[in-house]
Formats: structure tokens, sequence, C-alpha cells
DNA sequence: AGACATTTGTACGTATGTATG
DNA sequence: GCATACATACGTACAAATGTC
């Protein structure tokens, strides 16, 4: 069961999802290959706008590098830092 | 003559190409290779992320199968409940 | 094995209209 | 009015799979 915006909380709902994938990738949850936009919008009930910039906030943190054309990957904990 | 979008009917381009590739099939006009994102796009003036919701629809109803690099393909009447 | 065209998959950037706070 | 988000749409570029030559 993935956990879900709360729209009553008043955290942005794009930050909610950066720290809910977040905390995804640090618990081995997601590893390697990253769902798509789309994917990532039809799941969590968000406009691709909103995915675009919590997809953003973890690729300037490094937990995960796009190519364009391609998708997200997920940084290897050993490169970023051992979380 | 194919119908087209009615962009003053208020119901979204996608959802309307949509219901008109539907009746298309199940009039079997179309049938065995499904036209191309390309083709589709061109053909009714819409943009290809018009036709790809479009298209998706089909195939989440079972009207279409999709595979990468080919294109897709008219599932049969038969195959999916004698339209 | 290699080159090429076709087609889908994914992402990027931008834009419009609506609604809410 | 402004910022944010949603929904939709446009056009473009690159990646990957498929089929053909």
């Amino acid at each position: 069961m993935a956990e879900e915006i709360d729209y009553e909380s008043g955290i942005p709902p794009y930050r909610q999802l950066a720290a809910i994938l977040r905390a995804r990738i640090e618990a081995r949850e997601i590893k390697g290959r990253f769902p798509s936009e789309r994917t990532l919008s039809q799941e969590y009930g968000v406009a691709t706008g909103t995915v675009r910039k919590a997809v953003a906030i973890l690729r300037d943190e490094g937990y995960i590098t796009t190519a364009h054309g391609w998708g997200s990957q997920v940084v290897a904990p050993d490169q970023r830092g051992e979380g």
C-alpha cells in the first residue's frame, strides 16, 4: 500500500510526492529503473507538472539520474553516500 | 469521410478521438493493423500526445494490442466478446 | 552483421483554461 | 492579483524495439 498525498496537510503535493518517492528509494523498494512520469501521475493521482517537480527534486538531490528519451534511473546507495 | 474533432463540444479531444476510433473498429472499418500514431495525428490534426491518450483508452478497453517498435493490432471481435 | 525506416516509449518545454487559497 | 495545482494539449527530441534490405 503506497502512501498518498494529503491535501489537508498544507505541504505542497509535489513536495509530499518527492518525500514519498525518496522514502521508497531509501527503503530499496524502488531500484534500478524509475517509474515514468505518466505512471507516477496515474499512481498518485496528480498532474504531470506535479510529478515533474517532484522528480526534479530527487534528481537535484542525487537520488536519480534522468536521460532524455529513456527515463530515470535510481542511483545506487553506494554511489551517493550509503543512505 | 471521417468524423472530426469538435473543439466546441466541451469533450476533450482525446476522448472524442477514442470514441471515433472505437466506432471505426466496431464498424469493421479498421481491422488488422492499426494506423500509427503519426498517421492518426496527421489525419485528425491533433498532437501525438492526444493520439497516445486515445490509443491508451482503446488498449485499456481491449480493442487493440500494442507492441513497441511494431505498432498496434486490432483485436478480432470474437476475441473480445462479439461486439 | 550492418544500415535503414518505421513505430512506440519517454522526456522536455511550453501553453491554455479552470479552480482554489 | 498572485501562486499553486489540475487537466489538457501542442510540438520536439532522443531512446529502444521491430522489420526489412
